[in-house]
RNA sequence: GGCCUCAUCGUCUAACGGUUAGGACAACGGGUUUUCAAUCCGUUAAUCGGAGUUCGAUUCUCCGUGAGGUCACCA
């Protein structure tokens, strides 16, 4: 047993990585971490039409993103045609495989490999023993021609290439292990251990994907709405995977020392975005406050970042989005926008419930006359409320005072509480909007 | 349709023969100084159905049912 643990990740640059693809990468990852292994990225560019650079590119920076370091060289398919080709022909000398001509198709003659049928069972780390017959798959193609093999000979040479000992891959993935068994029986090779993990689903239940589910199957999807790394790390490894206590919040140093094949489960998941944004807000709040205020900053629209004001809004902002994007939502609708310039104020709107309108003009002018006293540099929520408080408590209604306040300074029917918003405006600006209302 | 896989609250899941079936997200209700947010407390809510094995089944077996995956010269 000097076997090291070699798991990989072996996307095919034809598309942006998916949720589940990312959730396979990471327990590829977390499983070879775990066991002082290695985690290859193999590039599978053998379909060349659907191939492309940027794709390619786009995988690696995703894997950047979360922060997943493989190991060795990147083997890609693209590079390895000789080496392939040698493998075809050694199987086709060996009688494993033939040339077949073909009367259909764009290749005259495909490669075919020459199915014993039968059935093939394999052993899987989460579903126990897996029974195939593989006699209805014919002898199925492995190369488009001599010179241009398809994926399933591909996955053979390539994971027999790097020493592979743990194939860790989606369910979709399930049927398709008898054939490539065969293969690297034929190959010479031994047969890795297998684990089938569970699908993520969508809302539907169905398969997770992009061209049924649209942008947000995506990883991109997911980082340019401001989600942290952390967090889809977290939320991904727990859909499929739980390791039985109730804590919920795992670093990926938690996740490595956690993760075990016998508890992840059988069934597919749903992707749940609700609870998404709910681990990302707690691991928002596991942030650094200067991180914090930086990327909320970044996240305003231009015409308020460089405000004070702005830097004054961190707090109230960040109680109130739980991924960065949601600044910017908050900006967009307007929810921001009376903190830098006063709102219009609909009179009307004034009213406490059914106070009458002069008791509500006086209880403005003894906000004004009790924020007077309070001097420019004592203007902090803390004092403001006090100094409000008073009065609002010897009301009948704390709201006939709080009310009319909280209005006249943000001409919103939600925002945050009036001390707030006057410590963040200032002095002269909080009296000006007050007489205005009045 | 063939083959394969799966089945606990709406969702993610715990309970690997004995629990009032637990937690989290969501939802709902309430408190916390007026609204929003945050926070605290609480409530609702699940073992797909039927046989068996067993003193006892969420848990083991079988049969249904349902769901998903896969059936390419894609990966």
């Amino acid at each position: 047993m000097d076997n090291k643990v070699v798991t990989r990740f072996p996307p095919s640059p034809t598309g942006l990585l998916q949720m589940g693809n990312i959730r396979t990468a990471l327990y590829n990852y977390l499983f070879s971490r775990q066991n002082s292994g290695k985690f290859i990225v193999r590039i599978e560019d053998t379909d060349k039409e659907r191939s492309k650079k940027e794709y390619e590119k786009a995988i690696f920076s995703d894997l950047k993103w979360l922060g997943l370091e493989y190991d060795g060289e990147v083997l890609k398919s693209s590079d390895r045609t000789e080496i392939y080709k040698k493998k075809l022909h050694e199987l086709i000398e060996k009688g494993f495989a033939y040339i077949s001509q073909e009367t259909e198709g764009e290749n005259r003659e495909v490669v075919r490999f020459k199915n014993p049928g039968g059935e093939i069972k394999f052993q899987d780390l989460i579903r126990g023993e897996v029974t195939m017959d593989v006699s209805d798959l014919k002898d199925f193609i492995i190369a488009r021609n001599i010179n241009d093999p398809i994926y399933h000979l591909a996955v053979c040479v390539d994971d027999l290439a790097s020493g592979i000992t743990h194939v860790i891959r989606g369910e979709d993935h399930i049927s398709n292990t008898p054939r490539q068994i065969l293969i690297i029986e034929a190959l010479g090779g031994v047969r890795p251990i297998y684990a089938h993990i569970p699908l993520i689903l969508a809302q539907d239940k169905s398969k997770l994907s992009k061209r049924k589910h649209g942008e947000t199957a995506s990883l991109k999807y997911y980082i340019d709405k401001g989600y942290l790394s952390e967090a889809i790390i977290n939320f991904l490894a727990l859909i499929g995977w739980n390791p039985g206590g109730e804590q919920e919040i795992f670093t990926l140093d938690e996740l490595i020392k956690e993760f075990d094949f016998s508890k992840v489960q059988k069934g597919g998941g749903i992707l749940n975005i609700e609870k998404l944004d709910w681990l990302n807000k707690e691991h928002m709040k596991r942030m650094p406050q200067e991180e914090i205020e930086k990327s909320i900053l970044a996240h305003l629209p231009e015409g308020m970042q460089d405000k004070t004001i702005a830097r004054r809004l961190v707090p109230i902002i960040f109680d109130r989005i739980s991924k960065w994007a949601d600044v910017k939502e908050m900006a967009e609708k307007e929810e921001l926008d009376f903190f830098f310039k006063p709102p219009a104020i609909d009179k009307a709107k004034l009213i406490y419930k059914k106070t009458a309108p002069e008791k509500i003009t006086k209880n403005l002018h003894l906000a004004i006359q009790a924020l007077e006293n309070i001097s420019e540099n004592n203007f902090t929520a803390e004092d403001i409320k006090n100094s409000l408080m008073t009065i609002a408590d010897s009301l009948e209604n704390r709201g006939e005072l709080l009310h009319p306040v909280r209005y006249a300074l943000s001409g919103a029917d939600k925002s945050p509480d009036p001390f707030l918003i006057a410590a963040t405006i200032g002095k002269n600006e909080t009296l000006s909007r007050l007489k205005k209302a009045i």
